[in-house]
DNA sequence: ATGGTTTTATGATCTTAATCATAAAAAAGT
DNA sequence: ACTTTTTTATGATTAAGATCATAAAACCAT
């Protein structure tokens, strides 16, 4: 989202995280702006039982975790390392700072909320009255949009999602996408070869 | 969101919509900005069975469906009148104008943005891990926050939501929320007078 | 006042995804 | 190479909430 440069004259740092490892926990407060240099990061929830739900991860150059420095609330969710990640961290003040600095990427941050705010829009709305099926179909299809185009072969997008991470993006169990996904084979809305799903 | 001068000026229109009336419809463009003067508009999505999910309700001032206007998407659900409801309507490119000339409102904008994907990360991470008793909870503390503070009584909130709205903003039927907000009152989380729900 | 609609209510039954149990294949770590 | 962990897989059972049926109370319109 900010280039290498922006971000070094800035005053960001490089974080390196190890695999299971959080960046910052829900309920804590907001005091950086993060940024995908190398790996995974997602942000979820887990329930008193433990049940995990994913509300986002993030790759290569993609920033997360914005939404608590515009307005004034605490993380929603937490932040955990996928696999060993290097993360850009850019004190608040002068992450503000630099938006103001820069208004055309200011402009890019609301747009990227607005997005988001969009796909929320559309999850909750699948996982509160769609069936199992409909939500991972969606999920699919939300993830092959924005992969990278070069990656979609004769307009097959493969799947590196796991079937537990898909549960956890759907509010499913891990059966049931497994169970799930074999019936979207059989009805021809997506094909498995390895074990991988591809769309 | 907007004072009323200020959309006068910009060129925004007072429209009436009667109860049950769509103000624009999911999969459509957006091409205004709307903000409630009167009355009560919710978006919502329905599913084929025709279950409905309520996004959001807006009252008297708020503003709605603004993030369309700000990224390249079409609206993820509808608006639709709760009540007979008074709306002003600025075109978009007006809309984008004024936010411009008033870098403040456009900050106050980027907030409300930010907050509203706070309360969905919520909603999304309730709905697919946490029970029927959980959800409801956190939709009434949602709206009592949200509410008018001289409306709320020694620390009470009457809530105005019917059973069928509560079912719809937390993805459940009306028979489950009216035997969980039973069992709510049993265990003192709230009370019940008249039919209607305190918090 | 009256008829129609909406909202709240409650019991009975059903269905679907969760849960439980178990295991094989694949991947990762030492 | 061998052990451990992760991922995928499948069958059996359960439970929670949805669905169905029905009705009374409250509200609304004329």
């Amino acid at each position: 989202m900010i280039d290498h440069t922006s971000l070094l004259n800035s005053g960001a740092v490089l974080k390196k995280y190890k695999r299971g490892e959080f960046l910052f926990r829900e309920g804590s407060i907001a005091r950086y702006y993060y940024q995908v240099h190398q790996g995974e990061i997602k942000m979820n929830n887990y329930n008193q039982e433990g049940k995990e739900y994913i509300q986002g991860i993030f790759t290569k150059e993609k920033s997360f975790g914005e939404p608590p420095l515009f307005a004034d609330f605490k993380y929603p969710a937490n932040a955990e390392a996928i696999v060993d990640s290097e993360v850009w961290q850019l004190p608040k003040e002068k992450f503000l700072k630099f938006l103001e600095e820069n208004p055309d990427i200011h402009h890019k941050f609301t747009s990227t909320l607005a997005l988001r705010l969009y796909y929320k829009a559309i999850m909750v709305s699948e996982i509160s009255t769609q069936e199992p099926e409909h939500r991972i179909l969606r999920i699919l299809d939300y993830f092959k949009k924005n992969s990278d185009p070069n990656t979609i072969e004769s307009n097959t997008y493969k799947v590196e999602l796991t079937r537990q991470q898909l549960a956890d993006l759907t509010g499913l169990r891990v059966e049931t996408v497994i169970r799930s996904i074999k019936k979207l084979e059989q009805k021809g809305e997506l094909f498995i070869k390895d074990r991988k799903v591809y769309r």
